[in-house]
DNA sequence: AAATGGTTTAACCGTATCGTTAAACCGATT
DNA sequence: AATCGGTTTAACGATACGGTTAAACCATTT
């Protein structure tokens, strides 16, 4: 691994620990093992630092979530499949790659700005990974054939989202509010994935009942 | 108002808007109209300060959504009815303190250690303002006389918490993929929280179809 | 082996920012 | 009017931190 790279995923552990401004150039010197200079050669400033590490941690989770689901997606005939598909790539992605969400987080509340510049550069730069907008008309096809109800497709994204997020950007407050012993989190994690699959399938189809063919999308 | 008291709403509204580590005192002593010595006459160290900004938001988020529900759900004889109160509270306290949801979020991933001690302080301190298990417990009733489906009650409250925190959470990225308008956000807000108990609604009733008898929980 | 150019280093600079301090202010008490 | 305690101020450390620089290093080319 070049210097270039040791830097950028140490600058990504320290970020996603520290936040964008709790952060220090030094630590991310000392945890890739470099001189501090050498920050300041390959990436200018902080601040130009911080928006490559953000361009990428939203690239990656984008990506993981848009290559699982168009991997999948095509084999499936049931549209209750595809949307625990959706849903569990979702969870996944985010789980999986945890350090790139937290940044993204703490950057949606402390520099939203930021955080606009660097999902338009990605918009833009590869439209193939951000396409909210084919899950919106997937939703709008079964919303046409009545097996979904008469819901608003951007809305239920938004909820799916939130969903998925809010364990890991809360860990502590749903930890604490809702007696979860941490010892077997990953336990939690499932049952939290399958609760969110549960609540979306009975929230927007028309008819629930019908057991769907497979149980689709991994589990960590 | 006192001195105090002026320090501690600047303080809010500057960690509000910058975050824990994006905050400098001298800021906040300037938008109080105050001497910068007097926040260490009154609080010593940015770091209670803050602390004290912390508990003092998450009490208030609290006791919105405590209140709010406390009030109402006692005329409320539809249980349909109870949830869409606790949904649409928990929105318009998110909604209506957003100096105080913003510290709650960035705070959750830049320093989770204070929000679990400004938690636990909250909780034991005021536990009627803290009270979770009311909700579980009501939902648990609601599953017995088979109302509800056969859900996890603590799962729900995290879905309803995590859906009704995101778009606050979340602004730029969700505008941004989602299409939506800032112009009339209003009108965009009234959808997000119908759209979050019609979801909810459905999701977790065993027969959501009979409409219930008032819409109750204000909107904005 | 000299030169070239990308890479790396130690040492340093300036300033932003947390925190301190000693004195002044000022209303209430005696 | 003297004093006393809570409050406020201007001025001042100390240092943490972002950023710079000039020289050294070293692999490759000529």
């Amino acid at each position: 691994m070049d210097t270039k790279e040791k830097i950028l995923s140490a600058a990504i552990e320290v970020f996603a620990e520290k936040g964008k401004h709790g952060t220090r150039m030094e630590e991310i010197a000392v945890r890739a093992s470099v001189n501090k200079a050498m920050l300041y050669y390959f990436f200018t400033t902080k601040e130009k630092l911080f928006q490559e590490v953000l361009i990428t941690a939203l690239f990656r989770i984008s990506k993981r979530i848009t290559d699982g689901i168009t991997q999948q997606i095509d084999a499936m005939t049931d549209p209750r499949d595809k949307v625990t598909l959706i849903v569990n790539k979702h969870f996944d992605a985010y789980s999986q790659s945890s350090d790139e969400t937290n940044i993204l987080l703490s950057s949606m509340t402390t520099c939203p700005a930021d955080v606009e510049k660097a999902a338009k550069k990605i918009a833009e730069e590869h439209p193939a990974v951000f396409c909210p907008e084919k899950f919106v008309s997937f939703f709008e096809e079964c919303k046409a054939t009545k097996l979904f109800r008469n819901i608003d497709p951007r809305q239920t994204l938004v909820s799916i989202v939130g969903m998925n997020l809010i364990y890991f950007a809360a860990k502590p407050i749903s930890q604490l509010l809702l007696n979860i012993n941490v010892n077997n989190e990953q336990e939690f994690l499932k049952e939290r994935q399958a609760s969110i699959v549960d609540l979306i399938l009975h929230g927007i189809l028309t008819d629930p009942e019908p057991p769907h063919t497979t149980k689709p999308g991994s589990v960590l």
